[in-house]
DNA sequence: AAAGTCCCCAACCGCTGCATT
DNA sequence: TAATGCAGCGGTTGGGGACTT
């Protein structure tokens, strides 16, 4: 039995919102807060919008302090960081990018920097992208029976995990050519403790992004700089 | 100038975890 | 303990502007 919609769709508003229905949601926010209900919140306020769209309205555009675009270096570092140890936690990234929303960061990592690391255009996902099939073949093209063994060998990896290898082969190699292969962090059984709850396949130790603060990512290869 | 394609990003969808009853 | 409902989250979609042919 699934769960009910929280709210009627033939008769919430969707789409864009206008201007006039920001400065409804942003007044009433900063005169009351949000008094812990989303749900109620649009019938108080008179607007016919759902719940968790006016949450997600004031979350990543209409809140305080929020910044858009121009993500910086620093920035950038951050996000590679935290996406070795703790993959697309995006909520969590964001809390370390003061300013920045999770949609943001995360919009941010899929048209900017993912591109930038695999090199590849988001409609070849799943083909192999030419960043991807070097990456292949430098490791002998029989990368998967590796990842099998070092995951258990249960399962197979998704598509997502499998990326996430490869996005964490190419830091690595940025940050130390000579050390230590991704696949030797690659310990299923070590849950960063932040995401006890994650149900995603694997998880990566949390010992990279230590390991990436003491010796700080290049900033000429992450910011896609010659 | 028109048509086609690319791709950014705001918004939606649906799932999970937690609190409450 | 089970059922229910909400908040929060990550994945995905699609409108529309930018760019190319």
């Amino acid at each position: 039995m699934g769960r009910a919609p929280c709210c009627d769709k033939a008769t919430v508003k969707r789409g864009p919102w206008s201007p006039e229905e920001d400065t409804m949601l942003k007044t009433y926010i900063e005169e009351h807060g949000t008094e812990n209900n989303w749900i109620a919140l649009p019938h108080k306020i008179g607007l016919k919008r759902c719940g968790k769209s006016c949450r997600l309205r004031w979350l990543n555009y209409l809140r305080p302090n929020i910044k858009h675009g121009d993500f910086t270096p620093e920035e950038d570092n951050t996000i590679y960081k935290l996406y070795i140890s703790i993959a697309s936690r995006w909520s969590i990234i964001a809390t370390r990018l003061p300013g920045r929303t999770d949609n943001d960061v995360k919009n941010y990592w899929n048209t900017e920097l993912k591109k930038r690391l695999l090199g590849g255009r988001r409609k070849d996902h799943g083909q192999g992208t030419p960043a991807s099939n070097e990456l292949d073949s430098a490791n002998g093209g029989d990368q998967s029976n590796e990842l099998d063994s070092a995951n258990g060998g249960d399962q197979p990896l998704s598509a997502s995990t499998m990326e996430r290898i490869q996005l964490c082969m190419q830091l690595q190699e940025m940050q130390n050519p000579l050390g230590v292969s991704p696949l030797q962090l690659w310990q299923p059984n070590r849950q960063v403790a932040a995401h006890s709850n994650n149900n995603s396949s694997s998880s990566f130790n949390v010992t990279v992004a230590e390991q990436g603060q003491s010796s700080p990512l290049n900033d000429q290869h992450l910011s896609g700089q010659p």
